[in-house]
Order: C-alpha cells, then sequence, then structure tokens
DNA sequence: CAGAAACCTGGCCGATCGGTCAGTACGGTG
DNA sequence: CACCGTACTGACCGATCGGCCAGGTTTCTG
C-alpha cells in the first residue's frame, strides 16, 4: 500500500471514530509516523484529504441512482439489495457520513453527501406519500445506515459476520418496505 | 424565559445544527446578542452549557428505564410508547446524542448518554438474540432516533402534526418488533 | 440612601488549529 | 558529474479556540 493511501485508511479510521473536527492534521501525521507538513505534501488541505476519502462511496451512490433513473422504474428487491451492498461495501465511510453530514454541510463533499441522500429520498416519493409511508422509509435507511454507523460503538455485532449481516438486513427491509410504493414494484 | 434559559436554547439550536465543536461561545454570545464573558458567567464552562442541555433528558430517559427495571417486565407496547414519547419530548436534543454522541464520548454528560444507550438495547438482550434480531432492534430504535434526528435536514417532515409522526412510528416500531424476545411481552 | 448581589464587558492568556515556505535528503537519468 | 522530481521536515504564520480576570453597570434589598 503506497503512502498515500496509508494516509487516507488512517485518517478514515480516525474521521469515522473521533469525526472530522475533532481529529487533527497533526493526529494524523503521528498516526502515520511523519510530520504535519508531510501530510499536507500528499494531500494539499483537510479538506481535500476527507474528499478522497469520501467521494469512491458516493461515487458509487450515484451509479445507483443513475441506473435506476435510466431503468425507468425498478424491482424493490433489486434496489434494496444494491443498497445494503453499497453500505455494506462502505462500511466505514458511512459513520463519517450519517453522523456528521449535517454538521459538514458546507464543506462540498459533504453538500453532495446531502444531496445524493435527498434524491434517494425523493425517488421514493417521500413528499408525495402518506406520513407513515415516509416515515416508513425513513426509518428503514435510515435505521440501517445508522444501525452500521453505531454497531461497534454499542457493541451490537463486531463479530458477526457479513454475509449473515447482509441476509439480516435484507429481511427487515423487506419486511418494513412491502407495504410500500406501489410504483416502485 | 430567563436570560439563562435563553442561552441554553439558543445553544441547543445551533449544537444540534451545526455541532458542538463547530458552535464557538463566540457566535452562542453573538446570536444572543451579549459578549463571550457573559455566556460563560451563566455557565461556567462549554461543557457545563451542554450538560445542561443534554441531561434533562438523560434524566427522563433514565426513569424510563429503572421503572422498567421495576417492573420485572413489561408490556411490549407500553415501552415503545414511552421511548417514542421521549424521543418526541426531546426532539431537539435527539440529534445532538446521536450525531455527535460517538465523537464526544470523553466529555461526561455524553458519556452517560452511551451508557443510557447500552443499557437500553441490554434491555433487549441484544448480545444473546439472533443476529437478525439484534439487528431488528437496531434499526428499529436507531431509524426512529434518527429520522428525528434527520428529519428537517432532508425535508422528510418539517410540516407534519406530532400526532401524525407519533401514530405512524408507533405503527412501524410495532411491525419491527412483534416477532421479538418474548421475555417483554 | 447605601451596600450587596447579579449581570455584563473588553482585554488578555496559552494552546491549538490549518496552512505556507524554504530547505534537505535521495534515488533515478542524461 | 549535474540535474530533477519525489518525499519529507522544522520553523513559522494568522486566526480562533475556551477560559480568566479586573472592573464597570444595573438591579434588588435593607
Amino acid at each position: 500500500m503506497s503512502r498515500h493511501d496509508e494516509l487516507r485508511a488512517i485518517a478514515l479510521a480516525e474521521f469515522a471514530m473521533a469525526g472530522f473536527a475533532a481529529t487533527s492534521l497533526q493526529r494524523i501525521a503521528d498516526l502515520a509516523g511523519m510530520s504535519k507538513a508531510s501530510v499536507l505534501y500528499h494531500f494539499e488541505s483537510k479538506e481535500r484529504l476527507l474528499a478522497e476519502i469520501v467521494n469512491p462511496a458516493l461515487d458509487d451512490l450515484d451509479m445507483l441512482i443513475v441506473s435506476i433513473d435510466q431503468a425507468g422504474a425498478l424491482r424493490h428487491s433489486d434496489f434494496v439489495e444494491r443498497f445494503v451492498d453499497l453500505l455494506l461495501t462502505h462500511r466505514q465511510v458511512v459513520p463519517l457520513v450519517i453522523n456528521q453530514g449535517a454538521t459538514l454541510d458546507d464543506v462540498p463533499v459533504m453538500h453532495r453527501a446531502t444531496l445524493l441522500m435527498r434524491r434517494i429520498s425523493e425517488l421514493f416519493r417521500l413528499a408525495s406519500g402518506s406520513t407513515l409511508e415516509k416515515l416508513r422509509f425513513g426509518v428503514a435507511f435510515g435505521g440501517v445506515a445508522y444501525t452500521l454507523a453505531a454497531a461497534e460503538r454499542l457493541g451490537l455485532n463486531g463479530e458477526i459476520p457479513i454475509d449473515e449481516v447482509r441476509s439480516a438486513l435484507l429481511e427487515i427491509l423487506h419486511d418494513l418496505l412491502v407495504p410500500a410504493d406501489p410504483r416502485i414494484a
């Protein structure tokens, strides 16, 4: 792994655990065994470092949204499955966006995250459904994302195999979303 | 409303929206139309200000847990109803704890929040249930809490009457938790 | 009225933040 | 050899942070 990637991995772990604002470049440098100036040599700014960490996950989310738009309609289970896989793939980035997206919305890359999440909600026409439907989707996707984010903090899983988590999440989402918008069959 | 309470309300709104670390005492002072030194006259420190904001909600949560412990067992719907009411009552505090609890766990009042959340999860024996059960509870409670926290940010509700939100959340939680631990009937 | 108590302020402190810059070490490459 | 791009560093910068303090003002109270 290149020094560049190593720094990114260290920063991701720290950002996810302690938060972006609370993680100083000095701390990242210490963990990597180099000087703060060296970190800023690899990444021109702290925001840029955050962007390089978060953007790959957002790119995948963007692709998922685009593919749904192009299809016009999508089978419900297909979307749920792909969404869960996306969350699991970018497991470490999820807490970052979930827990600190609101706080860091003035940072471009986090604003992008907010916009993408809004598009996800619009995709399901949350704005036009009944209150019950809106909240059903909110609880479902928010709950899955937040559970992944808070998992190790509350000791909810940790040692559970990914496959098991995946199938359980799929079942839960299926239960929650079955009586949903019929446009997405 | 006393000047003291006014400051608390201003700080709560800012902490919830922008985050604790990102909200400076200077900004709170500006919004209240006074000097930073005056804010520190009313609250001896920034952490103390946070504690006075969060503790009332944690006190209520503590009381809920104690009453369940004393009862030995609790009807499922009773707990769910009381929990939802608690979240709705302290609606503004929820995003603070949810989004920034992990980041600020070294702050005593936030650590208290973490411990209480852990006790909630233990109450439902999340550690001994199946993976599916664990995640079901995680998604349910995390989802409800997070949905309230993210509500206005993503424009999911905002103008929906509280009563409607309340009944919808109760229905969703009921659906999710019905096939749950039989010890809490 | 006098004095205590509550309230508020500007100025200052040390610490830390993200970021800049000149300069050093070094492995290729002609 | 000279030259160059990459990697890295210590010293420094301005800004901002939470917090402290001496002292001024306002308000309550005997």
